[in-house]
This record gives structure tokens, sequence and C-alpha cells, in this order.
DNA sequence: CAAGATTGACTTGTCAATCTTA
DNA sequence: TAAGATTGACAAGTCAATCTTG
């Protein structure tokens, strides 16, 4: 018989599924609130989180794309669709840039999003774990985003 | 000022990011070396393998899709494109209920994809962890489940 | 040419409404 | 009526190809 080197144990693939499932669920969740409370997706919510973070509330799209981990086609269709919704504007920047700029309608709906969302994401992530546990997942997700970056 | 309770702590917060973050990418990549070598999407080989390992090949529908944790639509939906593909088949069962069957196809086409994926499986998610950050994980990601089911 | 932006075609998933049969 | 299945409209994301400007 030839040496199966690639098969998982049960125990790693309880792991791989179990932890896949929960972060599907956890997903779907977050998605559902935010919809229902705010009419956001989580890629919306996450866009204006972060441009309300930056400077003058502006980033350049290269920048943002770079920042989320997306690449630059999801990240223009994303722009178009709030753009469209008046959460933000491109403005040409320098040379061969764009920037995306929050507007004060984006920067309202999210923080009329925020308190809502935050309490979703301590009931369904933070508060079923103990510190410890949130600290040993959030080190094990680094862990696994530097060995997916290298 | 307001007791605002439902706030994130920054060490809270940059834990929910840097999970999301880990997850979405892991996704991805696990998406992408499925669809590239053997023409799957994660939820084709999800069903085939859920199906692979019932009795006969076989499984009522209903329990597909608690097994799996998906809404009804979204199961006949991936079930319908499946079968446009040959890897499944429906077939009426009982009273009003529809077994879904995986393939002579569908088996060949999940035996050929299983040793690169679970290779991925394995460099991507199991091999950068230690075995007991792993079982941490796992057991994290139940607790989280079950909060969630709750 | 190359960095960065854009486009369009296509797949997947969601929701809400509807159908079917015991 | 209710369990379970189906449908269709639509939002989101992916890929590959193309445009634009230094």
């Amino acid at each position: 018989v030839t040496e199966e080197q690639w098969q998982l144990s049960a125990v790693e693939l309880a792991a791989w599924r179990e932890s896949f499932r929960a972060w599907e669920h956890l997903r779907l969740r977050i998605e559902r609130q935010l919809q229902a409370a705010s009419g956001l997706s989580n890629a919306d919510y996450t866009v204006l989180a972060v441009l309300s973070e930056a400077p003058d509330g502006r980033l350049r799209a290269y920048e943002l794309g770079e920042t989320l981990g997306w690449e630059k086609s999801r990240l223009h269709h994303q722009l178009t669709r709030m753009g469209d919704r008046g959460m933000i504007v491109r403005e040409r920047c320098g040379s061969r840039g764009i920037d995306a700029v929050i507007t004060a309608h984006g920067l309202a709906v999210l923080t009329d999003a925020v308190p809502a969302h935050s309490r979703e994401v301590r009931r369904l992530f933070v508060d079923p774990l103990s510190s410890k546990q949130l600290a040993d997942y959030a080190r094990i997700s680094s862990a696994l985003i530097a060995n997916l970056e290298r």
C-alpha cells in the first residue's frame, strides 16, 4: 500500500469541518443583523469602518484593497455600489490613483450601525469565550494569516 | 457621558477583525485550489463528501441541509447545479421527501479531488498550528457553534 | 511597458413567495 | 395547516480581459 501522506487524521478533519462550520454560521448571523438593522452588508460596514478611521475619511483605493485583502475588481464593484447609495465618493488623486472618500451620509449610516453591530459581535463572538480563549483565537488567526501570506 | 456598554475594547475588536480576515483568506485559498484542480467549489466538495459518507451515498435533502447548516433554497440551488453536472441525482423518496444521491461520476470527481484538497487543508490550516493550537481552535469553534445555535 | 482602474460575464448565496401533498 | 420542496429576482464575489496614463 502506498503511503498516503496527505491524509488528514479524524481529529484534524473534524477540527477543519467544525471550524469551517463555526465561521460560516458566524458570518451569516453577523451579516443578517447588519442587513436587517442597517441595510448594510458586512462588506459595506467594513469599508465604512476603515474609511472612517483614515485621515479625512479618505484612502487610496489601492491601499484600501491591501488593507482589506480584496482583489481590485471586488473593491471596484463594492465602491460602485456604495457610490450609488451615496455612502462614498471616488476622487481622482495624483496621477493615476483614486481616493475613496466616506461621505457625511456614509458616516451617519456607519455611526447608526455601530452599536447594534458591536453588540452582536459581542454576543456571538466575544461573550461566549473566556478572555484567554479570545486571545488564543486571535493569536491562532494571526498565525494562519502569516502562513497564508508567505 | 452615557455608559457605552456595547463598545468593544481594542483587544476585542482586533481579535474580531483578525479572525475574520484569517477566515476569509483561508476560505478563498481553499476555494481556489479546489476550483483550479478539480473544477469544484467548496460547496460542491462538501456535498459530495457528506453524501459519500452516508449509507448508499444517499441522504434526505432535508437532513443534508441540517447537516450542512444550509437553508433549503441554498441547498436546492446547489443540488440543481450539481445535478446539471451529473454529480448527483434527486430521487423522490417516501411521501414528501427527496433523496440526494451521489452518482458514480460524482464519486469519481470527489475521489480525484480529495488528495490535493486535503494537502491544501493541511498546508494552510493543520501544519502551521501546533496540535494544541489545533485542538484549542476546534474547541473554541464548538463553543461558538453551541452559542450560535442556542 | 507597468501600475492601477474598469468592465462584463458568470457563479454563488439570500430572501421572500409559492407550490405540493399528507 | 404544516413539512418540505421549488422558484425567481437580486446582491455579492471571481475571473479574465481591457482601458488609461506615466
